[in-house]
DNA sequence: ACCTGAACACCGTTCAAGT
DNA sequence: ACCTGAACACCGTTCAAGT
């Protein structure tokens, strides 16, 4: 038998999240409880309650990962294409939706937790304003080239952020009509909302 | 004692969508249950499957009264400035906005359910595409007067579309930082999203 | 410090029974 | 046809107890 107790030594904390995720996966938000992410961590329903103070925390934690994973996959597109900014802004939009296309029930909980967590869960604020600090430096190369309009930096990012989690949201929850999607690809969908945004 | 019995003639579904979209104003997502919406009526616990098939179906009939109400807005909205596209415009985006800020929990709800839904739920089905029509013959006046892009209008839609509802779901999950909130009126926020739009 | 197991309140859903 | 009440499986959370 080759593993035995290989969890318990200290990276339970992390074997939750990691079990947690993969629940998400294949059960859906509604499929996630804390008893369920236990018995697959293989520790008992009150062994969570060592790491986390309750079901919300895990659940920021998840999401908080999930933005550190993001960065990474946004981060590595815009260098990737650093030097072509036309396809920059489109290659960057497009490892945004595929990432939430990867794990769509992740994304959805990573932008629907509580709202108060602003003060509760400072990481979980510290990643995702990470995040939103990268899309404004990609933003801001991008009015440099003269790709998007000038103004506030910061509210030319909100609508870059803006419209592409706009199309993402509306085609998670499928509000995007069959019609359309079976006219025109996604990359083509996407790259016309890009578009809109371009000087 | 003026009411005694009032609500079970034939009306109890109404009235069991009433009580949950009453708790879900109080009590968010996480506390809506069918047997708290129960109680609400004044029925029992079991009496809503008499009408509903089971909780994902009362959700569905909120859903698909909410989009009821957002069609009432938007159209009435669009028609008192219809002779002003300038104006229509924003004014309709903010109809959008302040319908998502006096009720976020049922509009989140709205734009979260399963993505089965296609089939099981027609209603909902039918009510939220009459919402894009809707859009759809709004973006077409304001491109016949020159307010927006040529194009076919369907992408056009979505673009618009996507640019106020990424804004209103990053508006309602906290993702817009702080200090861009304090230097900016939501109003103004707007405005300057539906600018990208603009020709 | 970390984990277990019993316990409690609450939930969605089913079903036999009442009107 | 519509509603009730008991029953079942499942859930989040607490807490005394074990290591």
């Amino acid at each position: 038998m080759p593993k035995k107790k290989t969890y318990h030594h200290g990276d339970l904390k992390n074997a939750l999240i990691k079990a947690g995720v993969a629940i998400l996966a294949k059960d859906g938000v509604s499929g996630l409880s804390l008893r369920k992410v236990a018995l697959k961590a293989g520790v008992s329903h009150s062994a969570p309650y060592s790491h986390f103070a309750d079901k919300q925390a895990l659940i920021a934690a998840i999401s908080t990962e999930g933005f550190r994973q993001l960065y990474e996959r946004i981060n590595s597109s815009a260098e990737k294409y650093k030097d072509r900014p036309t396809k920059q802004l489109v290659e960057v939009a497009w490892a945004y939706v595929q990432f939430a296309m990867d794990d769509p029930d992740r994304f959805k909980v990573m932008f629907s937790d509580v709202l108060e967590k602003e003060k509760e869960y400072p990481e979980f604020v510290a990643e995702s304003q990470r995040n939103f600090q990268l899309v404004k430096r990609i933003v801001e190369a991008n009015q440099a080239s003269g790709q998007l309009r000038s103004g506030p930096t910061e509210l030319v990012a909100l609508s870059a952020w803006g419209i592409v989690h706009g199309f993402v949201m509306l085609l998670l929850e499928g509000q995007i009509s069959h019609t359309i999607l079976e006219q025109t690809s996604l990359r083509e969908l996407l790259e016309f909302q890009i578009e809109s945004l371009r000087k």
